[in-house]
DNA sequence: TACCAGGAGAGCG
DNA sequence: CGCTCTCATGGT
């Protein structure tokens, strides 16, 4: 690396809606600020900005090696072949028309798990609240521009290892708190190693993950997709429900084994990214003050 | 106010 | 399996 220490850089980045991928509830800990986002990777405060072709970052700290924020937005990732290999139907080409430039991050294991043990049978702006509350409570706080509030690092497991329900409850992680509590201990004590899971089989990752309480399917799928890099990994939550239901079977799910055979043969190689793109685009369609969606475009 | 939220686990037939 | 109930709490 030949760049020079600053604390700003401009990523090339085409094809990548910044606002729709960090807004898309993969990840909590982004907030819109005028015309830009502000938030945390990793121990680093960041600054980031849509301009044209390109994506504009400001840290607190100056850096050399950017490397950790392009692995986390992903931006080398192959937005046209991802795209090509979507299945060709109407509410394929629909949802991507609606979301140009979705992206998948690449989070930290940890925080990604956490954050998602967190936000079973709550809203994104709850989840969001639980994560910042976590922060705050046992994160180490890091460096940020002058004048601005304080930020935390998302607290490591051994960290959080260290609390007991009753501080998690405080939390508002409510029955999740034990789940939350045990997770950190499992991964504190080595029991389970998030850094291993990425170079296993899809099938003992999402095994080894499922053994924690807490961690049903979805939670296991999101921890593979937005985290451990697996393409293929397809979190079915209520809105992913919806949209298969209604886009694809006419308002009625089939029975479980049907369906997942039909997860697993329909969306192709990328069908993580598929499912990000059925899911922002169900909701975009849901009814402003009612969980109910509206009406995407009937296909099929 | 009543409903429901990007679920998971236990108990039941 | 597949269904139902419970869990805790706040947003809308």
């Amino acid at each position: 690396m030949n760049a020079a220490t600053c604390n700003e850089i401009c990523i090339p980045a085409r094809n990548y809606a910044l606002a729709a991928t960090l807004g898309s509830g993969q990840a909590f800990r982004w907030t819109p600020c005028d015309d830009a986002w502000e938030g945390v990777v990793g121990p680093r405060w960041v600054w980031l900005r849509q301009e044209p072709g390109r994506i504009r970052a400001r840290t607190a700290v100056p850096v050399t090696d950017w490397r950790w924020l392009t692995h986390y937005l992903q931006t080398d990732a192959p937005y046209g072949a991802i795209l090509r290999s979507f299945p060709r139907d109407a509410p394929m080409r629909a949802s991507v028309a609606a979301c140009r430039g979705l992206r998948l991050l690449r989070q930290d294991p940890w925080e990604c798990l956490a954050s998602f043990i967190a936000s079973s049978t709550k809203q994104i702006v709850q989840i969001r609240q639980i994560v910042a509350s976590l922060c705050a409570r046992y994160g180490a706080p890091i460096p940020t521009p002058p004048g601005h509030q304080p930020a935390f690092a998302f607290p490591p497991p051994q960290r959080l290892a260290q609390t007991t329900e009753a501080d998690l409850r405080r939390c508002q992680l409510g029955f999740r708190a034990p789940y939350l509590l045990a997770a950190a201990r499992t991964v504190d004590n080595g029991a389970l190693d998030l850094a291993a899971l990425p170079a296993l089989p899809l099938a003992e990752a999402r095994a080894r993950l499922l053994r924690l309480p807490g961690v049903g399917d979805k939670i296991a799928d999101c921890v593979l997709l937005f985290a451990c890099g697996f393409a293929g990994a397809f979190p079915v939550d209520v809105w992913v429900r919806r949209a298969l239901a209604r886009l694809y079977f006419r308002g009625r799910l089939p029975a479980r084994a049907r369906l997942a055979r039909f997860i697993a043969t329909h969306f192709g190689p990328q069908a993580g990214y598929a499912q990000q793109y059925l899911f922002v685009y169900m909701r975009q369609h849901r009814r402003p003050g009612s969980s109910r969606a509206g009406r995407p475009v009937q296909t099929r």
